[in-house]
DNA sequence: GGTTCCGTAAACACGC
DNA sequence: AGCGTGTTTACGGAAC
């Protein structure tokens, strides 16, 4: 039980600290530092809030300045064609998937927003309102960027046809990318506000309001051309990143951006983060949506069959599915609380993950110490360095060699060694285990094996996983005079084994048949009585158990041997 | 399918 | 006679 508790200690431990961790990612990346256990930080949290409402302000006022320039630049340079027309899209459209990848929830942002605690609701109030701010600002930056991309565009068509000087050209495509890494900036800001608000409760608390942040994104979902024109980009793009352009790809992959430093921007300029034409925006929704390289791969679509929780709607093609898709598994209530609903399964299903992960962890680091743990046979296998076992322990061998000749190293895995640990329940139904593992590979448990997990089978009715003979051997060797009466023995059994406190008949009769039986197990006659001593040279020759050819019980010359 | 290991039950003996 | 201890045998399950 010390053992289980332990581990389940330390696995929870390291759950909390991944938790923990987890979430101080998110309150780098986002705005709001909240302490929301005292349930009273509302003027820390609207004064966090207010601060990347600032920074994106500040983000809006760059990227008009920057709009501003471009237009100057674009009403100067006039129609001129470049040399290179054909890399202005790649500069358009990554920035355009980009602008409207719609947000994402990560699994670690779910269960933040499932285990969110509820606000106030002035709080509510307060940052409802800073949401819309910011979704105004959102759209306003949609349309300076629509028209920006329009301008663009017709001035790219105006250059393929008349010809223009590149040097220009370039000028403008840089002031775009600037521009556009503005607005992603804005976006992401606008997306760690959303997690704070998400994490604050705010989503749970007002179910309409999800829509509210989320609508406009999802509204500019990425259209096919666009997925299309983006690969073309950046095929295109990675033979100039030769030149040292690095500016052919935005990693959106650390889009925290640090409230206390926002000039740090996370807009971290990657000509190798993109593969396949794909921005390496880990999102579900993106990869779902670029259907032209994984129409056949989409979470939502399989066998014809539309995926939506609930739906199963046939579809022919992938194009008839994302038609029903869009249409009937747009962004509204039903479909956000559908997405809620499968939030709270994954959620679960996340938990119970985590739960068996931790079970298996427990059983990994109950088992390491003999599964990592050099076995090879000529060396001495000392795993045990039991303070009461010195010599026994530190020879340990082999014990029966005839039994796994050819597997004296293999690690005892938890398949093998696990049920008959862990199943504490079941151990007791399934009756008598045979093939303790202690025998099986050659390797006699020791104190340190059982003082692992002393406290477990102290408690637990769990049948140790020792044959009787290396129980014995053990009780002896653990006793200070590396002796032990009949009674002393059983004694031991009922106090280090919960096990041996019922049937007291039934092992005790398999005790005193395996003192017998055992060739290494040897009755000392004193004036007091009887007791048993262990020849460990002869419990770890091998066949320890003279069945076929039954011993003869000869008293004297094992006390003449012991003597001698 | 045979062998081996192991647990279990039982019979038996011996001494107190 | 009853009990504890010790020995031996038989049987069956499981693993090899």
């Amino acid at each position: 039980m010390m053992q289980e508790s332990g581990t389940e200690t330390k696995s929870n431990g390291s759950a909390i600290q991944n938790g923990s961790s987890g979430g101080n990612h998110l309150l780098e990346c986002g705005s709001l530092r909240e302490g929301r256990s005292n349930g009273e930080a509302p003027a820390v949290d609207v004064g966090a809030a207010d601060l990347a409402h600032v920074q994106q302000q500040q983000a809006l006022q760059v990227a008009r300045q920057l709009l501003l320039q471009q237009q100057q630049q674009q009403q100067v340079s006039g129609l001129k064609s470049p040399k290179r027309n054909d890399k202005q899209p790649a500069l358009q459209v990554p920035v355009s998937v980009a602008m409207m990848t719609p947000q994402v929830i990560t699994p670690q942002q779910m269960q933040q927003i499932l285990q969110q605690q509820v606000l106030s609701p002035q709080q509510l109030q307060v940052l409802l309102q800073q949401q819309q701010a910011l979704m105004l600002q959102q759209q306003q930056l949609q349309e300076f960027y629509k028209k920006q991309q329009e301008q663009l565009q017709l001035q790219l068509l105006q250059q393929q046809h008349a010809g223009k000087q590149p040097k220009e050209q370039q000028q403008v495509a840089t002031q775009q990318l600037a521009f556009q890494q503005q607005l992603l900036q804005m976006q992401q800001l606008q997306q760690q506000h959303l997690l704070s608000l998400q994490r604050q409760g705010l989503l749970t608390i007002q179910p309409g309001q999800p829509a509210l942040p989320l609508q406009p994104l999802a509204q500019g979902m990425i259209p096919a051309e666009l997925q299309q024109l983006w690969k073309e980009v950046t095929s295109a793009h990675t033979a100039e990143e030769t030149t040292g352009n690095n500016h052919s790809s935005l990693d959106l992959t650390t889009t925290c951006v640090s409230s206390s430093a926002p000039s740090k921007t996370s807009l971290i300029m990657n000509p190798h983060a993109s593969t396949n034409g794909q921005l390496s925006v880990h999102t579900p929704k993106r990869e779902s949506l670029s259907h032209e390289e994984h129409s056949h791969s989409h979470p939502l679509y399989g066998h014809g069959v539309c995926k939506w929780p609930g739906c199963e709607a046939v579809c022919e093609d992938f194009q008839s599915f994302l038609k029903h898709l869009n249409s009937e598994h747009a962004l509204d209530d039903r479909s956000t609380a559908q997405c809620r609903v499968q939030m709270q399964v994954v959620q679960q299903l996340e938990l119970q993950l985590a739960k068996d992960k931790e079970r298996l962890q427990a059983m990994m680091t109950h088992l390491h110490v003999k599964s990592t743990e050099p076995k090879a046979a000529p060396q001495p296998l000392n795993l045990v360095s039991s303070v009461t076992l010195s010599k026994s322990a530190s020879e340990a061998s082999p014990q029966s060699l005839p039994h796994t000749p050819t597997t004296p190293t293999a690690p005892i895995t938890p398949v093998t060694q696990g049920p008959s640990v862990i199943t504490t329940t079941s151990m007791h139904t399934v009756g008598p285990i045979r093939r303790r593992y202690s025998d099986k590979y050659n390797v006699p448990i020791s104190s340190a094996d059982i003082a692992q997990n002393q406290e477990f089978y102290k408690n637990a009715e769990v049948r140790p996983p020792f044959t009787y003979a290396s129980l014995i051997r053990q009780a002896i060797l653990e006793s200070p005079e590396k002796q032990l009466t009949l009674n002393e023995i059983y004694n031991w059994f009922t106090r280090m084994f919960a096990y041996f406190r019922r049937n007291a008949a039934t092992w005790k009769g398999a005790i005193r048949t395996n003192l017998s039986l055992h060739k290494c197990f040897i009755r000392v006659e004193d004036e007091f009585g009887s007791f048993w001593t262990v020849d460990d040279e002869e419990f770890k020759r091998g066949r320890h158990i003279q069945r076929g050819r039954p011993r003869k019980y000869c008293p004297d010359e094992n006390f003449d041997e012991l003597v001698a």
